[in-house]
DNA sequence: CTGAAAGCGCTTACAG
DNA sequence: CTGAAAGCGCTTACAG
């Protein structure tokens, strides 16, 4: 290609910005005046306060985050480490994090393992380098001796739904125990007496928790559950089919399903519709997480919500204390889940066996 | 509530980062020479840097990122700004950005816009504060005079589907006319005639350039287009809805709709469905962006695909080699888009009048 | 090939 | 109430 006289603006290359100093003889004061004066830390006389101010605006000083930053080692901002953004479960989440973050003046440096723990582990130093005052783990990895590492150094740390054997941190999540149990009874109230699982991503937290609450719920409703009708998914809508297919595949299908999440439950759909099943009279479904996609009207999912703002937001609430006090007790937030109930469960088909 | 006793790790507060003084010491050597060792700058002896290797990793010795930040000028931190991360469109782009972002050693930080300047414009401030190398712009607010001030500053930007008026930055985008255009010729060849369009969010340029594209291929079409099959919306999936109602209440309702976006049009066959009418038999509905729903099978949604992903990695690309090259031609680079054909556009009707 | 010194832009004891 | 100086942890001319 010829260049077609088109360049970046010419000259104007990162103009310099106007430092501290500039402000200091703008004003005619010293350096430290102006510094206190403009972090409000040490009293300084109204008169000269205004005079640096004044000057601050003339000469458009703006304090470089980071030569603060190298001074008083912090940097006021935090990382957070999510399986995948484009995993519809995390930009809610994500957005509660960020709100809070950037409200509290922090700013959010996203992160994507990929469920991947060596992607973890690059990521967890980089932001260790970059010296995030904290750092949000989303990221549902079980083990990380990064984790641990962290741990010992007094990096705050918050865990969303995860907990790592060994150590204690602050921690926020939902209770997927009596999330299931409540589930498990409003489809046992229904009639439902084989009720299928599709368990999340292997390794992860909270998908190892949803299973023991099912486990669990089943064992008191029923005295125990068929371990056949729990089939192995990776939080993907394909798994989620797949699984499902396997389960419809048996001689003593199930008349429910609940899904580890919504997207394996809204894959399962596809899969009963093919099965030629109506939902719910043939085979009830349920989700967990309440993604967006699940109120729309054609999927319609009855599902166990999961209020990924509020943990987001809330996480970033507790982190941001855990940096302002070191030495706080741990805090451990279990929040609420919600079942929201739609079109795709109902009452068990009469059983023809 | 008592305290329980769990307590945050006692002591180990932030444990003291090992300096390059650090290594230095340990290794005998100057700073100097072991900041050459380690980062490459200047030719050091195979056994010097072996020396300064070892001890680096006896000490435990990770760069201070903020130090060398201060020195150099560069962050290796890059901010992108987005108009929610929670709509669907946006998280697929992120991805894009934060992998070649991540790959190349930057990391991100997520801004969430709300679509609302003055947020925009905190936002900016706070990254030019920060410091960060460059800027990519995907929150489709019209203008804003930061945007100028920046271009000025030379801070280098890269603009997603957004144009100022008035300025030349790097840019990335689809060719939204031409997308209209294939849309709106294969409606006209299955045999509509009438076929509206529910708009974007006002003030976003995509949202321009959608319209501008329907507009010119209706014209160049039909001859023209009926402004009444024109109603706005906002990228929200209650907006379509909204807006489709209003068009199949006219008395000569649309045989087709293309919503502005996915989500609009997905609302819009909620809105088709309450009219009794059947999709694609009564109305075809065609969207744009196909984000992950549209591919479900209950939605199966035609749509104008906008490869998200590869968007963002090409502007990650460009913004990066904007960052290591201030004076390189201004680049411009549009990303076909590709009609997918599935479910929900068919032959028009045989019309009644 | 290696070292001593200056300096990036701030904040914070320490004097006065 | 204000100022001069040290220092955060690096990199980079400048000497040798």
């Amino acid at each position: 290609m010829p260049d077609d006289g088109k360049r970046a603006p010419a000259s104007p290359r990162r103009q310099k910005r106007a430092t501290i100093r500039d402000v200091a003889n703008a004003s005619g004061l010293a350096l430290s005046t102006v510094s206190n004066a403009l972090t409000n830390r040490r009293y300084v006389s109204d008169v000269t306060r205004l005079k640096v101010l004044k000057a601050a605006t003339d000469v458009g000083y703006r304090a470089s985050k980071i030569a603060r930053s190298l001074r008083t080692h912090r940097t006021y901002s935090i990382g957070i480490l999510v399986g995948d953004i484009a995993n519809p479960f995390f930009p809610e989440l994500v957005r509660g994090v960020e709100d809070v973050a950037s409200t509290e003046g922090y700013n959010l440096i996203l992160c994507n393992t990929d469920y991947r723990e060596d992607k973890q582990r690059t990521y967890i130093e980089i932001l260790r380098d970059q010296q995030v005052d904290g750092i949000v783990i989303a990221s549902q990895i079980q083990k990380s001796d990064d984790i641990l590492s962290m741990v010992e150094e007094g990096l705050p740390l918050v865990m969303i739904n995860q907990r790592y054997p060994g150590t204690v941190t602050d921690y926020v999540g939902v209770d997927n125990i009596s999330g299931m149990k409540e589930t498990c009874e409003y489809l046992w109230g229904l009639g439902h007496r084989r009720i299928g699982f599709i368990q999340g991503r292997k390794g992860s937290t909270a998908a190892q928790d949803r299973y023991d609450g099912f486990v669990k719920a089943m064992e008191s409703l029923a005295g125990g559950h068929d371990e056949k009708l729990v089939q192995p998914g990776d939080w993907s809508y394909t798994s989620g089919a797949k699984a499902a297919r396997r389960m419809l595949a048996m001689v003593k299908r199930p008349t429910a399903i609940i899904g580890g999440n919504d997207l394996m439950a809204l894959g399962a759909i596809e899969a009963i519709q093919e099965f030629g099943l109506r939902i719910p009279q043939d085979v009830s479904i349920i989700g967990i997480d309440d993604i967006f996609v699940s109120a729309m009207p054609w999927a319609s999912l009855t599902t166990l919500r999961h209020p990924k703002w509020t943990v987001g937001a809330t996480a970033a609430k507790v982190l941001i204390s855990r940096i302002n006090n070191r030495d706080a007790p741990i805090s451990r937030i279990i929040i609420p889940t919600e079942l929201v109930v739609r079109a795709t469960s109902g009452a068990a088909p009469v059983p023809a066996d």
